[in-house]
DNA sequence: CTGGCTGGATGAAACGTTTTAGCCGCTATA
DNA sequence: TATAGCGGCTAAAACGTTTCATCCAGCCAG
C-alpha cells in the first residue's frame, strides 16, 4: 500500500539515496555493479517514481496542456491526436481540457494548469477577444500556443488554416468547372470561419472576372439540418435563376443539401454540384462522395505542440512564430461535372 | 517570473506561514482582520498555489485518468463528457489519455499516470485478455474502474451496457413490424459487441417461434464501405429470398446499407427496414433518419466517475459494483413500416 | 614520496506545501 | 483564585525528489 520510496530502495541496496537518484536519472555515472544492485532493488520493492516530489524539485511539470473548445468535435480531436504525438515524443504527457465554448470552465481550467505548473499550453480560447487569462500564464513563464485563433498575438505563437485561401480554392473550382450561378451557404457571419471562408469566395469570383455571380444564403447554424432548409430555400427560386452549385461553409450543411436537392429529385453534380469544407469523415461515405476543403488538422497540433516545446526549451532565445497552413481541396464525385460553358 | 510562494505571501502579510496556509485551506478558522491582509498580499504578489508541493504532502493527486481506446471516437468522447461533469463537479480534474489500441502506448500511460499518484483510473483496455498492469495499480491502492469491458472482475468496478439486450430489443422491433426474413450484418465477430448484439438478435429470434429466419453477413469491419459491400451482396440474392429487413452492427454499415439499397432503386423502408446501433450523431441526419439502438453513453462516463470517487473516498469501506446500463432503441422512418403478416 | 586528478560514491540542502503540537492571552466556570 | 477551555496564531516536521559540494581511494606524473 504506502508505496517505497526512494530512500528504502537505497537501503535495500545498500547505497545511499543519492546514488539511486543517479541510476534513475544519470545512469551512466554509476558503476555497473552497483546500478545492478539498485536496479533489483527497485524492482523487487516495486519502486514507482513520485512525481510530485520530482516536479516540486523541477519547478515545473513535464505535462503539456490542451484546451479544446469541444472534446467530442472531430476537428479537436484530430488535432489533439497530432499534438499528442509530438509531446509524447519528447516523452512528455499530454492532457486534454474541455471547455466547452464556456469561458468559466475555460478560466477554471486555466487556473488548476497553473497550479500544475504545466509546461505550456496549447488553447482555442472561447471568444476572440483579449485574453487577460493567457496573457497572465504568458507573464509566469508559460508558454501559450493559440490554436485555430487569433492569429498575429505578439507574445505568443500561433497555427491557423487559412480559411481565405480555401474559400478560394472552392471556388476556383466551381468556376473552373463552369458554374455561373453559385450559392454560398453559412452562417451565422459572426463565426470567423464562415466569414473568411465566404471572403476568400467573393475575392476568387472578383479576380476571375468570369460574369459570374455568388448568392450568399445565411444559416442559423452549421448543422445537417440547416443545410437541408437551405437546399429547401433554393429550391422556391425559378429552374433559370436557381445556382448550379453551392459552396457550404461545411460538410454538414454540405450533407443537408445533399439530401435535401437528392430527395427532391434532383441530381448532384449533374443538377447542381457540391463543394463542402472540413472533409469530415462522412464526406467521403456520403451517397454521392462530397467535395471538400481539408484542413490539415493533424498537423495543426503536431506543429502547435512543436513550437509549444520549443519555447519551453530552456535556454534558446525563442522567437515567436505565426504558422498559417493552407487547405487543400479534395474533389469527389459531388462537384466533378464539367459544365459546357454557355456565353 | 519566479513566482511567489506562500513564504513570501506569510511574510508581505506579517503572518506567519502556517497562517496563510490556514486562509487558503480552512479560512474560517482566521480573524477577518487578518484573513483579509493575507488575501491582500496573495493578490498583490499574484501568489498561485504549487500543486506538486500540495500533492507532495497529501501523497496523492486531485487528478482522475480516463484512458480511452481512441479520442476520436464519438462513444468515448461523450464518455469521457460524461465523467468530466462528475469528476470537475466534485473539485478534481479529469485527464484524457489515448491509448489508440495499442497496449504498449496504453502501459506507459498507465506507468505514467501511477508516478503521478492519479486519484483513479479510468480504462477500457486495449484487449480483452487478463490485465498485470491494472492489477499492478490496484494493488497500489489506486482505483480502477472498467468502462464498456470485462465486466465482473472481483476488485475492481465495471460499467457496461447491455449488446445482448440491445441485440433483443432491434430484433424485437423488426418482428413487431411483421417481418420474417431478417439478416444481421456486422463484423468480425471477434469484437464482442458484435457478438453480443447477435446473440442478443438471435435469442429473440428464438423465443418469438414465430418462424423468422436470420441470415448472418459478416463484414470485415464495422465501416460505411462495408455496410455497401454487404448490401450488394444482399442484392444478389432473388427477391423473394431478399431480406425485408436489416439489423446492423453498428451506425456506419447502416449508412452504407442505406446508400447502397436507396442507390439500387430499394425504398427504406417500405422495401427493406434497417436498425442500426449506437445512434451516432449522423443516425438523425440521414437521407432516411435511421432507427438504432441507443447507449447511454455520458451516463456510462458519469456512473464511472462516481464509481470511482467513491471508491477513492478514503474511510469509506468500498464494494465493487458491477453496472449494466439498458440500451435504448430509438426508431425512425428507416424500419417504421409494418408488413401485413403473411401465413 | 608528493600532489593532482579521476571515477564513484555520499550527505545535506532545497523545493513549497500541509499538518500537528503547542503557545498565548482571554473568558467562563467551579 | 485556580483551572479549564477556546480562539487565534506560530514553529517545526514531514512529504520524496534532485542536485551540489564533498569525500575517498586509487592511480599516474613528476
Amino acid at each position: 500500500m504506502a508505496t517505497a520510496n526512494i530512500k528504502e530502495v537505497a537501503r535495500h541496496a545498500g547505497v545511499s539515496l543519492g546514488t539511486v537518484s543517479n541510476v534513475l536519472n544519470r545512469p551512466d555515472t554509476v558503476a555497473p555493479a552497483t546500478r545492478q544492485r539498485v536496479l533489483d532493488a527497485i524492482s523487487t520493492l516495486g519502486y514507482v517514481r513520485n512525481d510530485s516530489a520530482r516536479q516540486l524539485r523541477a519547478g515545473h511539470s513535464r505535462t503539456v496542456a490542451i484546451v479544446v473548445l469541444d472534446v467530442a468535435n472531430p476537428f479537436f480531436t484530430d488535432v489533439v491526436r497530432g499534438a499528442e504525438q509530438v509531446v509524447e515524443e519528447a516523452g512528455a504527457m499530454l492532457v486534454v481540457c474541455n471547455s466547452g465554448e464556456d469561458s468559466a470552465r475555460e478560466r477554471r481550467h486555466l487556473e488548476l494548469l497553473e497550479e500544475q505548473r504545466v509546461r505550456g499550453v496549447l488553447i482555442t480560447p472561447v471568444g476572440h477577444g483579449p485574453q487577460p487569462n493567457l496573457d497572465k500564464l504568458i507573464d509566469r513563464g508559460i508558454p501559450v500556443v493559440l490554436v485555430d485563433r487569433g492569429t498575429g498575438r505578439a507574445n505568443r505563437c500561433s497555427v491557423a488554416v487559412d480559411d481565405v485561401l480555401g474559400g478560394r480554392l472552392a471556388m476556383d473550382h466551381l468556376l473552373d468547372q463552369g458554374h455561373h450561378r453559385i450559392a454560398y451557404l453559412g452562417g451565422p457571419l459572426s463565426i470567423a470561419q464562415v466569414a473568411d471562408r465566404h471572403a476568400g469566395a467573393a475575392a476568387a469570383l472578383e479576380e476571375r472576372d468570369s460574369g459570374a455571380e455568388l448568392r450568399v444564403a445565411v444559416t442559423t447554424s452549421l448543422t445537417v439540418a440547416a443545410g437541408r432548409r437551405a437546399a429547401e430555400e433554393l429550391l422556391t427560386l425559378p429552374a433559370r435563376q436557381r445556382p448550379t452549385a453551392v459552396f457550404c461553409a461545411n460538410d454538414l450543411i454540405a450533407l443537408g443539401v445533399l439530401q435535401e436537392l437528392t430527395a427532391r429529385g434532383l441530381r448532384v453534380p449533374a443538377d447542381v454540384a457540391i463543394v463542402g469544407y472540413d472533409d469530415i469523415e462522412f464526406a467521403d461515405a456520403a451517397a454521392v462522395p462530397l467535395s471538400s476543403v481539408r484542413q490539415p488538422r493533424d498537423q495543426l497540433g503536431r506543429t502547435a505542440a512543436q513550437l509549444l516545446l520549443e519555447e519551453a526549451e530552456p535556454g534558446d532565445a525563442h522567437r515567436h512564430r505565426h504558422v498559417v497552413f493552407q487547405p487543400e481541396l479534395v474533389v469527389r464525385r459531388s462537384s466533378d461535372h464539367p459544365r459546357r460553358t454557355r456565353r
